[in-house]
DNA sequence: CAATAAATAGACTAATTATTCAACAAAAGC
DNA sequence: GCTTTTGTTGAATAATTAGTCTATTTATTG
């Protein structure tokens, strides 16, 4: 019984999304949020109650998609290596199209506001963590399935491939060659003990 | 003939560093910067110029002091393995010790600043290039000397190590527990073709 | 000591910031 | 079709921003 608002929550979101990746939660003005979404500042504060409260559901935003992601690419192959190699090759070839390298957004947050802001980096660490979990658990299970040493672990394997990706977002930022992600993936691999058959 | 400014610039500009290093170029407001290094306004542009010519100027300190630190580490072994391997345990026990995960200031410059800031952008490639090419020529040195192994690449090595070192930084801002680090530093070592004797 | 040149202090400015508000518009229920 | 409820609009606001200006101070030099 009222009326219905004229934008879709999603399109806004994905708009939002691309300015604070880009310029970061500081570095984007709500002017910039007005011009990027064709939202008026009423509208916006209505929907989202404040910048902040738009940055955050952006930040769920990007991060379910991130999860959806590497869950789906370590899920579909009967080989949990095979599915690991084929998501650092997928991921390598992603980070080498973004030529601007704005890098991953949650990263980027993180080093912006992780020292000053206890919520923000609480959150983003539990997500970031979700996903060292999916690693842990895809890691574990190449072990029961013999494709990795018995003597490995998978969690300590996890934190090591984590930070290998987190280590290529900034890498990104300096726009490297193509080819240089590859090599880091290689060399990421190759220090997995994988048993071969 | 004339008055002699009474502040040191070295402890300015280390005052100012804490400020930028914890909270950002654009997170620092020249009011931060006034209280931080007890200069007025007026003092601060007339040594300074701007906010950024000031914030310029502690990213060339910091990064002499990098490289400092990083060549003094890396030069004095007469084992450039042992060398690197030093180096990295340090690393690890430095970054065990920031307790609030501000990481490394040309890391998060860069990811604040590098899609939007094409100077700042390529100054900082630049100083952290100058780091590579440290342990590419230290890797060399490895190779030389029969530590690491003929068909090895010293140059895809060092950006490997980089690598390693920006995912480390990520990682602190996360605030996890210090003994991950060196988790990640042996698995990341591990990865080297290093030959035994 | 007087003149000079530069540093300091801190009030000031113009622009930008995040946010609010009041007038108006439109769908839904009675 | 009128009332209710919510959405839209864009001007307004109070705070903060980076940067400037002027009066005053202070060491150096002639």
């Amino acid at each position: 019984m009222a009326r219905p608002a004229e934008f879709v929550r999603r399109d806004v979101l994905e708009k939002a999304m691309e300015v604070f990746w880009r310029t970061g939660f500081t570095g984007t003005s709500v002017t910039d949020l007005v011009k990027a979404t064709n939202l008026k500042p009423g509208s916006l504060y209505g929907a989202f109650h404040s910048k902040r409260g738009l940055f955050m559901e952006v930040i769920d935003t990007y991060a379910q998609n991130s999860l959806a992601r590497v869950s789906s690419c370590l899920l579909n192959n009967d080989s949990p290596i095979e599915a690991i190699q084929a998501f650092f090759n997928r991921f390598s070839d992603d980070i080498a199209m973004d030529e601007i390298g704005r890098g991953c957004l949650m990263v980027n947050t993180m080093l912006e506001l992780a020292t000053e802001d206890d919520e923000i980096r609480e959150r983003i660490t539990n997500y970031l963590d979700q996903i060292e979990k999916m690693f842990a658990d895809t890691l574990a299970r190449a072990q029961q399935q013999g494709e990795l040493t018995a003597e490995a672990s998978p969690e300590a394997l996890a934190k090591f491939l984590m930070a290998g990706m987190w280590g290529m977002r900034v890498m990104s930022s300096k726009r490297p060659h193509a080819e240089s992600y590859q090599s880091i993936v290689s060399n990421m691999l190759n220090a997995l003990p994988i048993v071969k058959h």
